[in-house]
DNA sequence: TTGTAGTCGTTACAAGTCAGAACGATTCTC
DNA sequence: GAGAATCGTTCTGACTTGTAACGACTACAA
């Protein structure tokens, strides 16, 4: 290969991602939480009262998958179900008390997260690195907050 | 969540990396090839003559993964096992010019993926981010030229 | 030498995951 | 009101993956 230049950042961004994905796993673990549990509970608090394939739709996702996961939230308290009076077709999707509670943590657990795969970097660079990252995410259109796994999440 | 700052680079990081090699995989889908199958031919290039087993520790796969993507490889006529006749247990891997001449378009391939994700960039913030990717990569241990990707490879 | 333990590659098997089709309940349109 | 369409759910089939057993072969010990 052309490793004599070393690898593209192409491939530095794909093997840090998924390593950093995988970091972030071991993490929320500890939270009982698995990543596509994770996003969805934080996709219903960016949009409370959203029906499930409206966040199917947003997320990439069958709507099949979405009724395991709601499933899973919804048996430990996390997330309600409300039956939309006005279209009983709907179930309206909210976070519980106990849900923000633990998006609080989960919110701690990612910032640790972030200090632990930029720690080898000073201020400016983090701040360099942020900008450059986001530049890439805009010039491809990527959703803020959203991962486009279509496997995983 | 603390959405009030934008995502952290580390959100970033797995949303590109998971963008961009999803992208990858679209690219070299036209040589017929799979992720797993283009990283274990570039681990075979890389050091000829290995055994299955070393390759299984080094990509972090167990061997029985190893013998179905060989396989592959091995039918198309892109590598071959040798058998060592100092230890006839061992099978030898080697890539065969055919495969040698597959490597050259999967390096194009590999650069022009390059190209299309870091386009946004203009010279001296490619090299910037380069030089900060390649960083982050060194401090976390990563191998270089291989994935954690436990599950893709 | 013989035999026993260990290694390598392979195969067989079981578990889990996922997307797509089919189904009831409900609503919209004509 | 009747039929088409929509939403959530369930079911089913295909696929993937790791673990465990197997045969071939080697290394070490008596």
């Amino acid at each position: 290969m052309d490793d004599r230049n070393g690898p593209g950042s192409a491939f530095l961004l794909t093997q840090l991602g998924t390593y950093a994905a995988g970091r972030f796993a071991e993490r929320i673990a500890d939270l009982e939480l698995t990543p596509p549990q994770t996003g969805l509970l934080r996709a219903i608090a960016a949009g409370p009262g959203q029906s499930q394939q409206a966040l199917a739709t947003l997320l990439g996702t069958p709507p099949s998958r979405l009724v395991a996961l709601v499933d899973g939230l919804d048996e430990r308290g996390l997330v309600e179900r409300r039956r939309n009076p006005d279209d009983r077709r709907l179930h309206a999707l909210h976070v519980t008390p106990a849900g923000q509670e633990l998006l609080g943590r989960i919110a701690q657990v990612g910032k640790a997260h972030d200090d632990d795969i930029t720690g080898a970097l000073d201020p400016a660079e983090r701040s360099a690195l942020r900008g450059l990252l986001g530049k890439l995410a805009v010039a491809h259109g990527l959703t803020p907050g959203v991962h486009p796994g279509y496997r995983h999440l």
